[in-house]
DNA sequence: AAAATATATTAAAACGTTTCGATAAAACAA
DNA sequence: TTGTTTTATCGAAACGTTTTAATATATTTT
């Protein structure tokens, strides 16, 4: 491996001026500068990073951190974003490093090891995440972005999905295909996202006249706990029977509303003839499950290029005031709609 | 932050002690020992990394390169593997740097950045892999481990899922619960974990006194493609438009099974009753269809801790022979057979 | 008692970069 | 002309470790 003393030696200039021409700074004359470039080229040099690093007291990594149960679990949603980010790193200086956390996460014995050997020069936390964890970034002064999350009454820098809208348009659509009863199966509030996705819901209903404290009683089921298959199953028996007029779910997120179709499927009710099932995220079994499930689709690569876009501009121009930046999602109509 | 020059002033040592104390090298007094450690503990010294791999010449990272198709498309499988690699290196001195590759990668243009800038000490590829990825390591003398794949006719070191092993134990136990006519749905033997579960599935049908070759021809369905369900649909009726006795089916993997059943769901055949279902991975989403999916459990986390194992052994003990290290599965009976 | 070996500590070199400050030539301004 | 600013280059220090080789003392062997 050459170094850049051969470089140097090589183009018959100093290390520091070759070390000016790699990191495009001061003044280097034209000629002396193609010089270097071609030597460099020739001897097909690299520089070291850890040499680097050590000079410049940057890490160039990046940590990627999410709950194991959302990483292990519940699909590829956090992996795709996560991959999102690694596109978006390629090209440029940083790695990044994925682990994951547990719920009951304690700073003083879980901190995962990029963080207790200040390995990163920042942080990017997908999805629920524990709030100490937070905590500790904040008193660290380590620069973070959050993704998919968010603490009422407290503002970060992060980057969140128009669910609002998303599950309004997914309404909307429902309604003008002649849906009049529609349910909602839901998990976790803790979720900001899932609360949303409600809102957007009720808002969707109450804007056509639809809804009401009685209706939104009647035709919602929401458990506090990880959403799940599961769910999805308890929740369209209960809502089967309280309503039997039941002609439509629109379901938290995809998860649950596979859960719903195959107890559906289990009872022999027709989907969507007599009763429509949507979901929310996309994941990629919802193109595969019979009939082919509609959801709102959330661009989870381009999260991942937007987080470490900004994740970036944190650490290299710290900002006055934390950024929300929102990703705009699409409804996508399938099979079961 | 502070240096172990830090710690080497108010332990009143030099720096050397302390870093002998701190790598566990050479003689160091019991008693100078203890303070040194106690010191460190008090200034909260964390060793730098980048001065650290600069000294040592080590980049403390290792990579794992997976499909892009396969870490996207293909469920949690591999990145069940990674994250047990995680693990398993939490609490030691290594990350994980985690990237994907394209099919027609060519390493020329498509060098994952931690080769091309040699900023891994070794690598772990799991999956189907390019080969020209693997004639790159090898050139360049880098120490690799080859997870679930093979290439015929070489020898690599590698961790494989005993693939023919956990297709005879299903197949005895399909036989044993009284199915005759097993079909075999099947995608591409490019990935040799395939073609070795059809030879499991016919050995295991041959030691019962069962397969012939005329057997085999008629109830094999196998397409050169990367698996999907839509391999499952299309198999599952090929198989049945051929053979109406049969009465249960092996195949190559989850995802194929998930296909194969909504097939038969959507032709109202009861599983398993007409026809039992039985897969191989023990993906997420097996153990949530309907009828839970009777499978192979392939013990992903632990393959990755293992893989783990292995690549450390390499880069600190290059071994003279390529090891091939097996993991073995388990049956797991479900619902669908 | 002398020689050899084991134990303990350290100064200094090395790892490969970036960056600060010095120096000097070239361009521009007065 | 002289003085200032811009352009160009480089030597040397700094970043925080590990490691080599030197030195010194303690212990064991002969």
């Amino acid at each position: 491996m050459s170094t850049i003393k051969d470089v140097a030696k090589k183009a018959g200039v100093s290390i520091s001026t070759v070390s000016l021409v790699i990191n495009g700074k001061g003044y280097v004359a034209p000629e002396t500068r193609e010089k270097i470039m071609s030597t460099i080229q020739e001897l097909n040099y690299k520089p070291l990073h850890s040499a680097r690093k050590l000079a410049t007291k940057m890490t160039g990594n990046i940590g990627y951190i999410v709950w194991d149960v959302h990483f292990s679990e519940v699909e590829i949603f956090y992996s795709q974003i996560f991959l999102g980010m690694e596109y978006a790193a390629r090209d440029s200086e940083h790695y990044i490093l994925l682990t994951t956390v547990k719920e009951d996460f304690n700073p003083k014995t879980d901190l995962p090891r990029f963080l207790k050997y200040r390995d990163v020069d920042g942080v990017v936390l997908a999805g629920r995440v524990p709030h100490n964890l937070i905590k500790y970034l904040e008193d660290q002064n380590m620069p973070f972005v959050i993704v998919d999350y968010g603490i009422p009454g407290k503002v970060y820098n992060s980057i969140v999905i128009d669910n609002f809208n998303g599950a309004f348009q997914a309404i909307d659509q429902l309604i003008k295909s002649g849906k009049k009863k529609i349910g909602f199966v839901g998990g976790s509030f803790y979720h900001p996202s899932i609360k949303e996705r409600y809102r957007g819901y009720k808002e969707a209903l109450e804007a056509h006249g639809i809804g009401n404290i009685e209706y939104f009683n009647n035709y919602s089921f929401i458990k506090e706990e990880e959403t799940s298959p599961e769910i999805g199953q308890n929740g369209i028996n209960q809502l089967l029977k309280n309503n039997e007029n039941l002609d439509a779910v629109f379901c938290c997120n995809d998860t649950t509303a596979i859960g719903v179709m195959n107890e559906l499927k289990a009872q022999n009710k027709s989907i969507p003839k007599d009763i429509a099932v949507v979901g929310f995220d996309d994941i990629t079994s919802s193109s595969f499950c019979s009939p082919a499930l509609s959801t709102v689709r959330v661009p989870k690569l381009d999260i991942g290029k937007q987080a470490y876009k900004l994740i970036t501009e944190i650490i290299y121009h710290p900002k006055e005031t934390p950024q929300t930046r929102t990703i705009s999602v699409e409804y996508i109509k399938r099979k079961s709609s």
